[in-house]
DNA sequence: GAAATAGTGTCTTTGAGACAATATCCT
DNA sequence: AGGATATTGTCTCAAAGACACTATTTC
């Protein structure tokens, strides 16, 4: 690499300085299509102890790699889960946040349909999906990871339909509430929602046939990228 | 550290993963007393060119060190500026943002008053205060950072008088506007600011005395610490 | 027809914005 | 008095929530 001669102003080259760990954890929160509630990806961590516990997953970063790169890596070994766009949520830099040495920690949350999770969960001992309310009492600052992605994943679904894609054909706007309160973890009123919701969506002429009462109207999403928080 | 002989399940140590440097850049955002626009802290830095450019201060993470720690240390030594609190944006995480070789930086954002910017950048040549519109051009990606740290300071001053308690002593509501003005770049209702800001500040009994026109009421903030955005 | 669901109308409340009237000081 | 600034009143508009009514299907 270029940088290997560079000297900075005090002598020093790159190298000198001092390099602690850097590793990303990664909340992967979905809605299990057989309950109504958020749940949140969990894998079996054996700590420095040999004790084995739930634990977000997780992975340093290695060489050359960007942070997402390493959250799909990650979730791809540890979890069986591809087809993640992670987003950074805040670095946990506390000293002392792991006692195998010093560790800096990239949150991430990832938001992902229950069909890429499913497999996993169903065929590995080592992979569980938990609601989000019962995911507490983890090790390092998970907690806190988990809080934080629940918070900024309701305050997307707040804003926009689906935000994430998970709905993937057409659908009724009483699948999009479903799916909203799934992620709220509470009933939100239909005719507001309506109200807010539909003039973001793309109207198809079609109904949604063979269920009891009057057929609703099927909607797509809007065309264009879903909304993105951060840079 | 306890840490030294630990292994994990492949066998490795925590030293025999890859470490990038890890480094903080920091947009100190402040109001000068004689200009009503908010202004950004920059520093004459020396590229691998031996070039001098204009630049945010940074500074890679130190053994034993927080993030904030870095912030702070970086900022009183590279610009004289003490009293800061450093709150985190995002990690930039580009494999090539850096020609030196692979270094993240954790881009930070601080608010100050501009008494505690001042004699730095009146005394020192390499310390500067630009009107965050002019501060474009600059080298990494210090331009998505600036961007990032005025965006997000503009968000918590719509919600909350005074967030960063630049204002010390009691204040008329007029200063109060002024100053947010100054930071989102345009003009306030004064009936509407008035209405939204009024509720949450205590009042004094006391007026401001000897200007022309009526006396306006002096408030202070509200007990208790400001509004804070990211655990 | 009864039950169930979809979709809409309307009333109230709240808050922002615009505009202006009134109040109280300084010179 | 006259100018300048502070403070409040009022009107309009938009959006949310609550409630209820109508419409259209299945059973």
């Amino acid at each position: 690499m270029a940088g290997r001669r560079y000297r900075d102003p005090s002598g020093r080259t790159l190298a000198d300085y001092p390099r602690p760990s850097l590793a990303v954890d990664t909340a992967v929160l979905t809605v299990p299509s057989d309950a109504a509630a958020l749940h949140v990806l969990l894998v079996a961590h054996r700590d420095r102890h040999r004790r084995d516990r739930w634990a977000l997953p997780g992975t340093f970063l290695h060489e050359g790699e960007t942070l997402a790169d390493a959250v799909r890596r990650s979730l791809a070994q540890k979890a069986g889960v591809v087809g993640l766009t992670p987003t950074q949520l805040h670095v946990f830099d506390a000293v002392d946040r792991d006692d195998r040495g010093r560790v800096l920690s990239v949150a991430h949350v990832s938001v992902v349909g229950w069909s890429r999770v499913a497999p996993a969960v169903s065929a590995r001992d080592d992979v569980a999906a938990v609601p989000v309310a019962a995911a507490v009492g983890l090790p390092y600052d998970h907690d806190q990871i988990v809080a934080l992605a629940v918070a900024h994943t309701r305050a997307r679904y707040a804003e926009h339909p689906d935000p994430d894609r998970l709905l993937a054909g057409p659908f009724t706007l009483l699948e999009l509430r479903r799916l909203h309160e799934a992620v709220l973890g509470a009933p939100l009123p239909k005719d507001t929602f309506r109200r807010r919701m539909q003039p973001q969506l793309r109207p198809t002429g079609r109904l949604r046939q063979g269920a009891v009462g009057k057929p609703a109207e099927l909607f797509r999403h809007r065309r264009g990228a879903p909304a993105v928080p951060r840079p």
